[in-house]
DNA sequence: AACCATACGGAAACGCGTTCCGGTTAGCAA
DNA sequence: TTGCTAACCGGAACGCGTTTCCGTATGGTT
């Protein structure tokens, strides 16, 4: 994830090597700018676009740009991390004022949101592309245990199968959010809505 | 479509130029080596493998290749003809012999095995790379009809919705098929299937 | 003020797809 | 057979984006 962009905390322990000396302000100044450039090329361009373009945009070299992000993913994390604390806290807030299974369409409608409005997010998730290796993982850590949940809660009260993981739900969730060309606008999200309700228990018509 | 390597048919026709040669009879090997090449190497190292490497296999040069199969889709399309068609016969089969719904998910099953082994070709499908665009547009082509028939037959019989349409569920299962680092092996089928449950007539719990 | 670890910037190296062109050859006609 | 020419060949050259590298600048500390 982020190396040093997050990490404001406590750099005065000092631990076992020597004196760690704090990050110079300089440092934390371009750090801020890049990932500020980065939000607003990344909606332009989508989350692919040229390293060049977020350099120039800040203001700094891409020397810089690659010393706090070796990785495309570290830069994305960084520009996400607020949205996807929304994302958790959304699960939180559905949870305890929905029933069950409106609470798991809701959050899992509010997921789709998310990942379609990132321009290629979707599709560099699941990539292969080294440089966005972390993503997957980054993000599954952080909103497996909220999705999880709801869904537990779901298969408690009978309205959904058990036979699927949240972690399983997630991720074919944003194999479906993947842009297609030509498609009409909520082509995503009706396809998510079919695909959980295949969740339901299964049965025979 | 693959430009001339499908086009084995009447070169005589006299049409309003001159008349025009015939493909020469190197050109001709070089397109099948080439062909046979990507074969092998899609297979090893997925559809976006790199051009050299299908080359020295084909032992012609880069040029050739490029003559030959100026985006890549020519290539991928020109490889698949012969499993793309097997597929469309399942589709007849399937109708033929089983129940309408049973037709429909062994046909989606079906599918599933088709796109799931070619590595990376989900990915490509949707990856918004110009050299791919052909490719889907050239298979929904080809396999819509297919799914139409049984979709239609399930849709009768009532047994699956219709607010969704072939050309839907293709493209929502293509995006399941799409390879996750660290997933158990059957994932993507048994994601796909959930999907087609959630086909059948909607109801709540 | 002087020192130095840290960070900067952008040039250079690199990888890969794609284009281009001088040389070669297969097919056809005389 | 021989000669002509369109069709074809190979790979060097080019474009473009990523990634590395290193001489220089600077913030922090003494």
């Amino acid at each position: 994830m982020a190396p040093e962009s997050v990490s404001t905390t406590a750099p005065s322990a000092g631990s076992s090597t020597d004196p760690p000396r704090r990050q110079r302000s300089d440092a934390r100044r371009n750090v801020v700018a890049l990932v500020e450039a980065a939000k607003t090329v990344f909606a332009g361009s989508g989350v692919d676009a040229p390293a060049k373009e977020i350099t120039d945009l800040a203001g700094v070299g891409v020397g810089t740009l690659y010393r706090h992000f070796p990785r495309r993913s570290d830069l994305i994390v960084a520009v996400l991390q607020h949205e996807i604390d929304e994302c958790v806290a959304a699960a939180d807030e559905f949870g305890t004022t929905l029933g069950p299974w409106e609470a798991l369409m809701a959050w899992i409608e509010r997921f789709t949101d998310f990942v379609g409005t990132k321009l290629g997010l979707a599709s560099a998730l699941h990539s292969g592309d080294p440089a966005y290796d972390d993503l997957p993982q980054h993000l599954l850590d952080r909103l497996e245990p909220a999705l999880h949940t709801l869904l537990a809660r779901a298969v408690d009260s009978g309205s959904a199968r058990d036979d699927v993981t949240a972690k399983e739900v997630l991720t074919a969730v944003a194999l479906m959010c993947q842009p297609v060309r030509g498609a009409q606008p909520n082509f995503n999200q009706r396809m998510a809505r079919v695909f959980m309700e295949g969740l339901t228990r299964p049965r025979r018509v």
